[in-house]
RNA sequence: GCGAGAAUAUCUAAGUGGCCAACAGAGGCGGACUCAAGAUCCGUUCCCGAAGGGGUUCGCAGGUUCGACUCCUGCUUCUCGCACCA
């Protein structure tokens, strides 16, 4: 007999799987399922591991119902990490170098070239095909490609030309956060502080002073109204700038901020800030008024320059409260100018004395300036002599007028600071030029994607709020990049088209991926692809032949049925793709369906590549075997919930497979008669069938083994208790190996695929036909009666385990047959609380007086406690337990050890036999 | 802050109005088999109980209902997303 070696059965399989997943069409009606590729920057850890493989399970589940399945894979490498990584390699930073070394263990001759972005993502690209080929992924390897490949951007630019031609990509500015001292925009990933902070837009507005302009920056312009003066930082030494021909004065640190944002400027002089204290600006909606000084004035925000609305600015008022009660400055008197609900005339004042804030400095300021600037954006409106506007209109016309009439520049700023490069240098926003967007924002092209994703099929159901909100919220995405691997934005050659934007129609490629990489890409023209994916004919079309195959493997695998990824792609990926596909494909062609992912701890922390919290896939393969690995990693949880790895847990679940192969080499050669219990077995394994696959096709993996797996045993356990003594099973049960094999094959197919030869068959088990349940073969009568003896007999054990005296014997009491009357009426009435009354009525009832009403009582708690599929057929015809209690007779007094007697309650005798009901007969132990 | 989810026994986790003291696993305890075991099997694992029963539970506080782990309201805590990045 073969030992249960893991390793072994996976030699053996992957010999036999070599070219087997690789798949053609056919006349079989096909399954496509995608998932989101890799981008291979570092070596798979176990949270990748389960990306792949439960998507391999649904896969494996439908080749064995009989489908042609496709299920490709490619490698993301455009973009910038690389690019970074790179670099670090080559100036030998330890950190990186580390990471490569210690954790993802690439050997220091290799290590040596990583200083080549593409060295680094075709030697992970080809470690992660090596590790997902020891799991198992039955990938068709032939359609692999990666995004750099000259065909695929070939593909990316015919991408583009519908997009642009739709009118979706669109030429704009763009301010984006910028390092000075790097000379590049500075993503997410390469902040050392400050990652949370937005840019926001600013209105500047320009007071004059003498000759000069003071420029003042605001997000609320409307307030412009009620300004009683500026604030300006007496220890700050400001400069007078040339700036786009006029002089301003404003902090150093704004002059250079203006460099970036498209302004001309050119320092002339200092100007200290307490020179500017006291003097007065002036500007057409609101006057003349005076600077005053204030140390909070930051000059490192915007122009360095503020002005005070003390009606409506909680810092404002407080800061001028705070000079006049030095008694200074009293002449000023805040000027309101906003009337809003739930505050008196001057709405910061109000705010400021109900929580009782005494000085500037208390830390509830920026909570209660947040509260004002909602409440008067929501709800304030300008008074009836400022236009009577609301707000949140008002704001954005006094915003235009000023840009249109009073010299009002933009300006923009962090909404938080310090924001700090990995240099270390300060981020600054810079405005790019000639950058491209694709308009996400196009109201027209969101209802198109509402409307498709209204048909898509999504699970777990729960995500489509997300969807939906994400279509409503995308704004214009910027879809150019300086740096990075990537295809040549069309329009711009200097530029890249942004990672994220060249992997949105993939899925259409892989159909052709194979086939296209035999011809040059020079002759992939547009029109090329056009014919290929729309059909679109065009003269001079280079290889016609080629091509028509390739149209021909589109028509058949396109659409994709359901593409799978981690939810945290939902907010852009995800949603990105349905977009571009509505634009390029037609109706037909369009996604189907979606599976989202949870996300995976580790021992109950976070996995993360970066803090070392990682398990990687290989080592838990080598450790535990592939079949282990994929059981635990779609067993723990369903595919939509977040997954822990837990090496104990991960163990159980090897032997649980090593208890399964034991089971099945056993089982397959026992050659008894059929028993009764044999009838039962069957019966039971026809739901285990239907309730699996019904899981299966819900992509719920752990329902699906739970069933599979632990359902079965159980079964078996009972069945093995009630075979008569010395017999082990019969031939029957062969069919039950071979159900069993093919049920969990998906999930452990090295496993299944050995003992698939080990049952006698040739060929392999990953294409063998899916188990069907076969209704005729469900004995609901024999499940009842098993299911009655299984209670009853747990019923003795509770009493004997409670009276813990040596029994003589064991009596079972049955209800008489009135009390089964009793029962169906009672099951099958609608109204529990009338139905006692109904009984009574019949004359035979009324003569047993209170013990019917007992009964009655006690047959109304039973059914309670019974679950549906117990009750309802014994209301339709009872069960004749005499009969299941003396077959099982010799049963019983093995497992009691003791003579058991089977009595109808009326002639037995017994007290106890009162308790007797249907389904539940009375027990006496003496 | 905004949006989407979640909270169940020692841990993981099932459970969408009566099948619930609550599936299943892990761990603990006791036992069987073994020279032995991380292997297998049996029992036990909220409290009380010498007859199958009773009591108190499913984040916290209320509400709806004959009846709530399940529905509603408020609160607390946690996870994910909030982009120009894979």
């Amino acid at each position: 007999m073969s030992e249960f070696d893991l390793g072994k059965f996976e030699e053996e399989a992957h010999e036999r799987w070599l070219h087997a997943f690789e798949a053609n069409p056919s006349d079989k009606e096909k399954f496509y399922i995608t998932v989101a590729f890799p981008y291979p920057s570092g070596a798979m850890h176990v949270g990748h591991g389960r990306t792949y493989i439960v998507p391999d399970v649904i896969a494996r589940f439908w080749r064995m119902r009989g489908r042609q399945v496709l299920f490709p894979m490619a490698f993301h490498v455009t973009g910038a990490p690389v690019v970074g990584i790179s670099k670090r390699i080559a100036r030998k930073d330890e950190k990186t170098i580390r990471l490569y070394r210690d954790l993802y263990k690439v050997p220091q001759n290799v290590l040596e070239e990583f200083t080549d972005p593409l060295t680094i993502v075709r030697h992970f690209a080809a470690e992660y095909q090596r590790v997902m080929t020891s799991c198992g992924l039955s990938i068709d390897w032939r359609r692999r490609f990666i995004t750099v490949d000259p065909t695929y951007s070939k593909f990316v630019e015919w991408q583009w030309k519908h997009l642009y031609e739709a009118g979706h990509v669109i030429k704009g500015v763009h301010p984006v956060r910028y390092c000075t001292v790097d000379d590049n925009p500075v993503g997410d990933h390469d902040l050392l502080e400050g990652d949370k902070a937005e840019v926001i837009k600013f209105t500047l507005v320009m007071f004059h002073y003498g000759d000069a302009l003071i420029p003042t920056a605001t997000l609320r312009p409307e307030t412009i109204h009620g300004v009683t003066n500026l604030w300006a930082n007496p220890n700050v030494t400001y400069v007078k700038a040339i700036v786009d021909g006029k002089a301003w004065i404003i902090s150093k640190d704004a002059a250079e901020k203006l460099v970036l944002q498209d302004h001309t400027v050119e320092i002339k002089e200092d100007v200290p800030g307490k020179d500017l204290i006291d003097n007065t600006v002036s500007h057409p909606l609101c006057g003349t008024v005076p600077i005053l000084p204030a140390d909070f004035v930051d000059p490192d925000m915007a122009t360095g320059m503020v002005m005070s609305v003390p009606a409506h600015a909680p810092f404002d008022y407080i800061a001028l409260r705070d000079l006049q009660q030095q008694g200074k400055y009293t002449q000023i008197t805040p000027v309101p100018l906003i009337s809003v609900e739930g505050y008196g005339k001057v709405p910061a004042q109000d705010a400021v004395e109900r929580a009782g804030i005494k000085h500037q400095m208390d830390s509830r300021m920026d909570a209660l300036t947040q509260e004002i600037y909602s409440a008067e954006f929501s709800k304030g409106k300008l008074f009836e002599k400022f236009g009577g506007k609301p707000v949140r209109v008002a704001r954005e016309e006094m915003a235009q007028e000023m840009l249109d009439k009073y010299g009002s520049v933009i300006m923009y700023e962090f909404d938080q600071r310090p924001v700090i490069c990995r240099c270390g240098n300060k981020v600054k926003v810079k405005i790019l030029h000639d950058q491209w967007f694709l308009k996400y924002s196009d109201p027209a092209w969101k209802a198109q994607v509402s409307d498709h994703l209204k048909d898509m099929a999504l699970v777990p159901p729960e995500v489509r709020a997300e969807f939906d909100r994400t279509v409503g919220w995308l704004k214009d995405w910027a879809c150019t990049r300086r740096v990075g691997l990537g295809t040549r934005f069309p329009w711009d050659t200097k530029q890249l088209i942004e990672p994220l934007s060249d992997s949105t129609v993939y899925m259409s490629y892989y159909t052709i991926a194979h086939k296209i990489r035999e011809m040059d890409p020079k002759v992939l023209t547009p029109e090329v692809f056009d014919y290929i994916f729309l059909g679109k004919k065009s003269p001079d079309l280079p290889e016609k032949k080629k091509l028509d195959a390739m149209r021909e493997e589109f028509l058949y695998w396109y659409p994709y049925d359901f593409r799978f990824s981690a939810k945290d792609l939902i907010s852009n990926h995800l949603t990105f793709q349905i977009f571009h596909h509505v634009t390029i494909f037609p109706k037909d062609k369009l996604p189907k369906g979606m599976v989202v992912f949870g996300m995976g701890l580790l021992n109950g922390a976070k996995m993360s590549s970066s803090k070392g919290n990682v398990y990687l896939l290989e080592d838990a393969v080598n450790e535990f075997g592939a079949d282990t690995v994929r059981m635990f990693l779609t067993g723990s949880a369903e595919p939509w919930q977040d997954f822990d790895w837990r090496n104990e847990l991960v163990l159980s679940t090897k032997k649980q497979i090593e208890r399964f192969y034991a089971t099945i080499m056993e089982l397959k050669g026992v050659k008894g008669e059929p028993q009764d219990i044999d009838r039962w077995l069957t019966s039971r394994l026809q739901e285990h069938v239907a309730k699996m696959t019904a899981a299966l096709d819900n992509f719920q993996t752990r329902q699906a083994l739970q069933e599979a797996s632990f359902g079965i045993e159980t079964d078996l356990k009972w069945y093995r208790r009630r075979l008569p003594e010395g017999c082990a099973g019969s031939s029957g049960l062969a069919t039950l190996c071979s159900v069993w094999t093919r049920l969990l094959s998906p999930f452990i197919p090295f496993t299944t695929e050995h003992l698939w030869r080990e049952l006698g068959n040739k060929d392999l088990v990953s294409f063998a036909e899916w188990p069907v349940a076969d209704k005729k073969l469900i004995n609901t009568k024999i499940e009842l009666s098993e299911e009655l003896l299984a209670r009853t007999v747990e019923d003795v054990e509770s009493i004997e385990k409670l009276i813990q005296i040596t029994p003589k014997s064991i009596t079972i009491v049955l209800a008489p047959a009135w009390k089964y009357e009793v029962f169906k009426t009672i099951a099958k009435s609608s109204d529990r609380n009338t139905v006692i009354k109904e009984i009574m009525k019949n004359d035979a009832m009324k003569k047993r007086g209170k013990d019917a009403t007992d009964a009655a009582k006690q047959c109304t708690t039973l059914i309670h406690r019974l679950p549906p599929q117990i009750v309802e057929p014994l209301a339709e015809e009872p069960l004749n337990e005499r009969a299941v209690f003396e077959a099982a007779k010799a049963f019983l007094e093995r497992e009691f050890g003791v003579p058991v007697h089977i009595v109808e309650a009326e002639s037995s005798g017994h007290a106890k036999g009162a308790t007797a009901l249907p389904f539940k007969p009375a027990i006496v132990i003496e």
